[in-house]
DNA sequence: TAGTTGTTCACCTTTGTAGAACATATTCAT
DNA sequence: ATGAATATGTTCTACAAAGGTGAACAACTA
């Protein structure tokens, strides 16, 4: 694709956006991605995944409430975009059309096989 | 990740590997991927792919048919690993985890805001 | 040799990764 | 009240890995 598609971490900052509501900024992500996932990642990374995901128009951001008893700097929060729920439901039903055309056999050989590598 | 996890594009290639059975090898893994995405495929990008998946362990690959009534080079035949599976489950299994725990009420929100924009 | 079918290669752009530097808010001692 | 300490977040800079392209090259048949 020539600049706009959803690359592989693009897309899991992309689904934290959507699972965290208007609890989602970089910080919180940073956090969802490492409770969910075991991968790590560093809070930079989560935010040049944001910068691109709002450069291609996949999420936006505000920022956050005028004050709170929290100290610190105010956060940006960010939300998925229509265009962005369009773009992460294109590349599900990709994904769910191409597992529905493996060859069940196929998977099993490999399942089998699985199991002589390990014993 | 350091290194070795599954990009976007490797993992489209990876599932069209499985999904093709013992007919997998570049161009015809080209093709596959123009028709079940509308997304081009340049043949080279398919190929520096299977080359990163197979260095990751995720494929093995061995020269095809020694000779056929077809003309022109042999191919060189991908299939998917014990490992290669393994990656892609975690994938499949990471996403919808991850699809599942978003809230309904957001996600109708943006199919109705969605709708207002297309109107 | 010419025609066919595939893979390699050289080169460039976009994504992924990391963490230090910087900014902005609250709180507490003086 | 004020400014230093503490807390919380975002930007910035640099580099590694993945994505992408097409021409060059290889190897087979007729």
């Amino acid at each position: 694709m020539k600049g706009s598609y959803l690359g592989e971490f693009e897309e899991i900052v992309l689904l934290m956006v959507a699972l965290l509501g208007d609890e989602a900024y970089g910080l919180s992500i940073r956090d969802a991605i490492l409770e969910q996932s075991q991968r790590t990642a560093a809070i930079g990374a989560v935010h040049s995944a944001l910068n691109r995901l709002e450069k291609k128009g996949f999420v936006e951001s505000k920022m956050g409430d005028a004050t709170g008893d929290r100290g610190g700097r105010r956060k940006r929060i960010f939300s998925v975009t229509a265009s962005g729920k369009a773009a992460l439901e294109r590349s599900r039903e990709l994904r769910n059309s191409l597992w529905n055309q493996i060859p069940e056999l196929y998977w099993k050989g490999l399942k089998l096989q699985g199991l002589l590598w390990s014993s």
